[in-house]
Parts: structure tokens; sequence; C-alpha cells
DNA sequence: ATCAACATGATTGTATACAATATTGACGAG
DNA sequence: CTCGTCAATATTGTATACAATCATGTTGAT
């Protein structure tokens, strides 16, 4: 259904689940979000999206509601969708609470990842390497599964719920805020966490993690131009057939 | 809008909004599932909903979208909406992430809280034990919401956001497997947690909450009468005239 | 020229109608 | 009597049509 997905571990379902066309619309958007194809404050009208989808508005609503739901899309009454763009105040806020919530991660993947968790997530740095080539938005996205599979590995499906959400938020932050248009984190900082979490050392993978999600903070830094672009060229390239 | 919403210090606008008819069922349902009212496993159909609300299916599909977003309601792909029937590995899962939030509410509210927020949670108690006496579904809700406005408390939205989502569903995990049909929270409990936010003593805040939460986890015990219940009787309660 | 009031157009909110899927019960073979 | 098949019913998924609200641009008075 997603044509070049290659993502395959952290995602939903194994393909052949036959989604809804709600379903469809609210991945290719969020997924469009995401790679910061639809920047923070794009208007996302139902019209639009409907025909370049081949949907009703209906459909277009569901998805749009689920994204609300999970914050990466704001919704005013009767003035339409658009992009949620963070304050820098909740940029600090969001950033403060993933901290925490990966410092968590990180103390029971040490006491509790096994060897087959370690070689998902050595074959999704194999990824990410691979996608590193290209500069597109394919590694953005999965700088940010990386650390959903972390949590994942935890076997919460709360905490890894929780650390969607914010890696998510924290997606659009960069989009709005951050200088540089690369990928918001090294790959090789991810091997980092990896050696450190086979060596069970809680203390340096925390210490490590907390660098690493510094230097992800540390590129949000303001920027004012933010010109609305149309959305139509950009929704072409996630309109794949059904 | 609600009659005597009564909370008025946690809940969203200061009324005077007019929310949307998707928007108010929302409210309803999601303030009947946190009432126990409407229990873990019942069906939700989207006719009865719409009859008895006397909107059309469409508000109600938007709302029950929204409430599986939030974990309280699952949603199975052709086969209908029901409120959210929690496992008991979950609920311990969910129990355990609650700690480590509520955890860092406390370390932030010992650093910040001033005298208007302190006032703001007394009144609260007192709106709480004005509301034992009944005995009734109000109650419980409101020991959901004393949570939620510490949370709010922090000034931290993201902090706030979780701490409602996991409150919302520890409260279908009570629904679900408590022997005691009583409020989750012993108030007296409330009024310790205040006090020892006043002295600013992180330890002994961090240790009350615990044991308070604790206590809460408890009351879940494994029980097995599930009878589905007609749903009319119980909507009725909650459709008060727009 | 500035600004207010209004009319027009565009967009969202809601309802209804239709299509697709699942559930239920009857029927008949073994 | 039990089980499987199939028709009939009910429920969900989607599209279309209509109502309500908001944005925009024109007109006219000051």
């Amino acid at each position: 259904m997603f044509g070049r997905s290659a993502t395959g571990a952290v995602g939903e379902a194994t393909l052949s689940e036959k989604s809804s066309r709600s379903e469809v619309v609210y991945k290719l958007l969020r997924q469009a979000i995401l790679e910061q194809a639809l920047k923070p404050g794009t208007k996302l009208s139902e019209d639009t999206i409907a025909d370049h989808f081949k949907v009703s508005r209906t459909s277009v609503r569901g998805a749009l509601v689920r994204l609300n739901a999970e914050g990466i899309v704001d919704l005013r009454a009767n003035k339409g969708a658009c992009v949620a763009e963070p304050t820098l105040e909740e940029a600090r806020d969001i950033f403060a609470l993933r901290r925490m919530l990966e410092a968590e991660v990180i103390r029971r993947l040490v006491a509790n990842l096994d060897g087959a968790g370690v070689r998902r997530l050595q074959q999704h740095v194999k990824q990410e390497e691979a996608a590193l080539s290209d500069h597109g938005p394919l590694s953005i996205r999965l700088a940010g599964e990386f650390h959903i599979l972390l949590a994942e590995l935890t076997g919460s499906q709360a905490l890894t719920r929780f650390v969607r959400e914010i890696v998510s938020r924290c997606s659009l932050i960069l989009a709005r805020f951050a200088r540089l248009h690369s990928p918001e984190c090294a790959v090789d900082e991810h091997v980092q966490i990896i050696c450190a979490l086979q060596s069970r050392d809680t203390a340096t993978a925390e210490r490590i993690m907390r660098e690493h999600l510094d230097a992800v903070e540390l590129r949000a830094e303001l920027d004012t131009d933010k010109a609305e672009p149309d959305i139509s060229a950009i929704l072409q390239r996630y309109a794949r057939k059904s």
C-alpha cells in the first residue's frame, strides 16, 4: 500500500491490512508532516486534500481530527486546520519532558534489552545510514523512528505512545526553528546509544542519551521566514494510488 | 451549557464558547465514561448515540474518533466502537508510568507552586468533600481531576496532556477491576499532598504521592461480572438540552 | 481618503443517502 | 443433533447535499 515505506519495523501493521480511506489519508498526511514536507503553519484545506487524494471530505475530516488529537495539527472552529506551530516556550517544555521520558526508556532497556532487540536497533541504524546519502526527507523520519523503536523495545505500550507523540512534536519544532535542514539526529550518536545499552551501564547510557537530546535541541533557534507554500505540489508526491 | 458542571477549574473553556455538536457529544461521552456510567466493554453504537443526542451519526463519529485517539475507546474496523477494556498487564504498565509522571509533577510544584495555586487546590478539595456525601459519580470524576489540576499548576502543557490521558485510563482500569465502587482517591490524602507541597519538602511530597497512588492501585483486583448494559438508559442522563 | 456596512464567495459543520462489510438466523446435508 | 452455507438484517464506511459561519471586496457616507 505504501510503496517504499521502508520502515517495516516501527510502523503499525505489517501491510496486508486493508486500511480505510480515512486511515490512508491520516497516515499520508502524518508522514508528510513528519518528513517536513508540510511545514508548521501550512493551511490544510479539506477540499484541497480531498481532491488530491480522490476521496471525500468526510474521510479527510476524520484524518484531521486524529491528527489534531495527537497535537500535530491545529483545528480552529470554522476556520480550518493547519499544521501545528509550536511556540518556543512549548518547545522547551516538550524537550524537557522528552528528556524525562527517554531517560526512563533507557533505564528500562538497560535492564531488559535482549539480543533480538539489539539486532532490530542495528538494522534500523543501517537503514538510517542508507537513507543518509540522498539527504531526503526519509532520513528525518527514520531518525525520529529510532527513538520510537527504543520505546517499543521496553514493551510498554503507554510509554511508546507518549514517546511517539513527543517525538512527533519535536519534529514539528525542528521544522519550525532549526537552522540546519539536516536530519535531526546524528546516526553515530544512535550507534553510541546502542553500545551503551549493550554494556548495561545505566549512567553512561543516560548521559549519552541526554547529550544526544541536547544536541538535537541546540539545533532549534528562532527563524522567521514562514511563507505559506501551496500544498498541492507537495501532496502530489504523497498521492500514491490506492 | 453543561448545567451543573461544577468543576470550572479543571475544564477547558469558561463556558460562553459555542461548542460544535461533535464537541458536545465528545464531552458528554467522555464524562459518562470517566464517571463509570459507561463501563469498559460497553458497545457504543453510532445510531444509538446519534438518536439519543438528537444529532447525526457524522457528529458521533467525530467524537468517537477523538475518544479513540485518547485511548479510552476502542475502534475496530467495520465492527464499531466500545469503551476500552484495559488488560491487567496494561493496567500495571499504566500505573507505573503514572507514578513517574506524577512524581515529576510533584518535583515541579515543590519548586514553583505559589499561593494562588494552593488556593485552587484547596478549593477543589472542598468540592470533592461536598460531592462525597451523595456517593455519586461526581466524586469519582473530581478525584481524577485533582491530579489533572496538579499537572496544570506546573504550567507544562505537555505534562498536563499526558497526565490527563493517563488519569483517564486509570479511571477505566478501576472501573474494570476495582472491587469497591467508592471514589478512587481518598480526599484526605489529597489534603496531605497539598500540605506536603506547601512545606516544600520534595522527599515527603513524593513519598505521599507514591503512597497515594499505591493505595489507588491496590483497589484494582480481578473481577469478572461484565454484563453488557443497555446504554440507552445511561445516555438519557447525559442528554441535557443544548 | 478612511472606514463602516453589506453583499458575495469560499470554507467548514452537519445531515442524509448510498455502498460495503459484518452479524444473525434459517435451512438443509451429514 | 451438529455443523456449514446462504439469505436477510443491521451496522459501519463513504460520498454527496445542504446549512452555517467566516473571509473578501465593493459601495457609499463622512
